[in-house]
DNA sequence: TGTACATCAGTGAACGCGCGTTCACTGATGTAC
DNA sequence: TGTACATCAGTGAACGCGCGTTCACTGATGTAC
């Protein structure tokens, strides 16, 4: 019954004995993935984020104000993460397969952390204007941008618009992610996915645009 | 003040003088149509939707059961409304263009509606086994696929796998809405939205995987 | 054409619930001297 | 090394809210004869 306790349990960020916590901020964050895994967006609440830290109902909004400022966390928490995925995939990959390699990072991410993903687009539920969120939904971007382009601009500096295929791959995995999500695509093998991400990748590269 | 009740009023849905309403079934789909477009999913109440079609608040449980029931029969009526859109931008448009027609179809459809469009994938929030939520959905995809595939054969009669390349055409389009509804391209062009279609209307028809 | 009656589609008050937020408070921590 | 004190990070009871759902009821409708 108090099994969902076990992720923040484990990593210590339960409060312990004394009246300070120690660590809230982070215990709060942790909690709130836990739950949106759990039950989805829909059983999210601030006091059962709370609850799970081991604290009281007015605690959180020391750190985050209100449940707005605590999803807005866990969405930019999200972002790093992706992140750390896309790059990881990118720098352990040759330049002619990067993109398909970041591609398929970024579905497995979205696969493993469902409502999280799900969260990190729902701009209704979090302050659009946070810097920490913005940047780091740049920077997981670029990431891909970055192996679409093959060069090495730094694209975070100057505002710039990036070209269609970019998009058009971006799309194409995102939607993919999505209607796997959603179990539109229950009935299609796994085998597909491949080779759709082939195609995003050939898309990204120009392929279709350069005379077909 | 009293805006919100216009859709619902003018559909002469609201109810009248008797005891009985008359389409209370309509009018309650209407109302939590016009409830999502208005303030999102999170802004949704069984109560609400009562309020607005002018009706007690038992009174919805005669015809849906419960609040799931309601949206289930919107996200159907959206499938319905989808497919109608696609349907007559396939008839309007020559083959060759029919896909990149159905696209432009499906993105607008997707931006008009948003928070419509976002619960018809909601599963968590749906009767997932809905016999008529089930066939407006495939019937809405048949239509893509259809002109994707170029010929005849109904879909609909045997289960059968869609193949690659329909399905990353689907996956753009749908990508480039939820990305377009998300806030996530703001900063991109309508016009790039074109040449994406395009892009993805070539996949459809294997542009890509025929040798590049 | 009239009457009895079953069924249907509503009412509206009441219920318990969990929520976000507030607020006066208090225990712990860290800093100045 | 010791003491005074400001600041910080919590408590926990209380608030008002809107929600979904229930339930005994009642008015309207339609059907049988």
């Amino acid at each position: 019954m108090k099994k969902h306790l076990n992720t923040v349990k484990s990593a210590g960020l339960v409060k312990r004995g004394g009246y300070h916590h120690g660590d809230l901020r982070n215990a709060l964050i942790l909690a709130a993935e836990e739950i949106l895994q759990e039950r989805g967006a829909t059983g999210f609440s601030l006091r059962e984020a709370a609850r799970r830290a081991g604290v009281s109902p007015g605690a959180p909004a020391h750190h985050f104000g209100d449940a707005r400022g605590l999803l807005t966390a866990v969405a930019a928490r999200g972002f790093k993460r992706l992140e750390e995925e896309l790059s990881g995939a990118s720098t352990n990959t040759p330049p002619a397969d990067r993109v398909r390699a970041i591609g398929a990072a970024y579905l497995t991410f979205a696969l493993k952390n469902g409502p999280i993903f799900g969260i990190m687009w729902l701009r209704d539920l979090l302050d659009q204007t946070d810097p920490e969120y913005l940047k780091a939904g740049r920077a997981a971007f670029n990431v891909f941008e970055q192996a679409a382009l093959e060069r090495n601009v730094p694209v975070a500096t100057a505002p710039h618009v990036p070209d269609a295929p970019v998009i058009a791959a971006w799309a194409m995995v995102h939607g993919l992610a999505r209607l796997t999500l959603d179990g539109a695509l229950d009935a299609v093998p796994l085998d597909t996915r491949g080779q759709v991400l082939k195609l995003m990748s050939a898309v990204s590269h120009g392929a279709v645009a350069k005379e077909c």
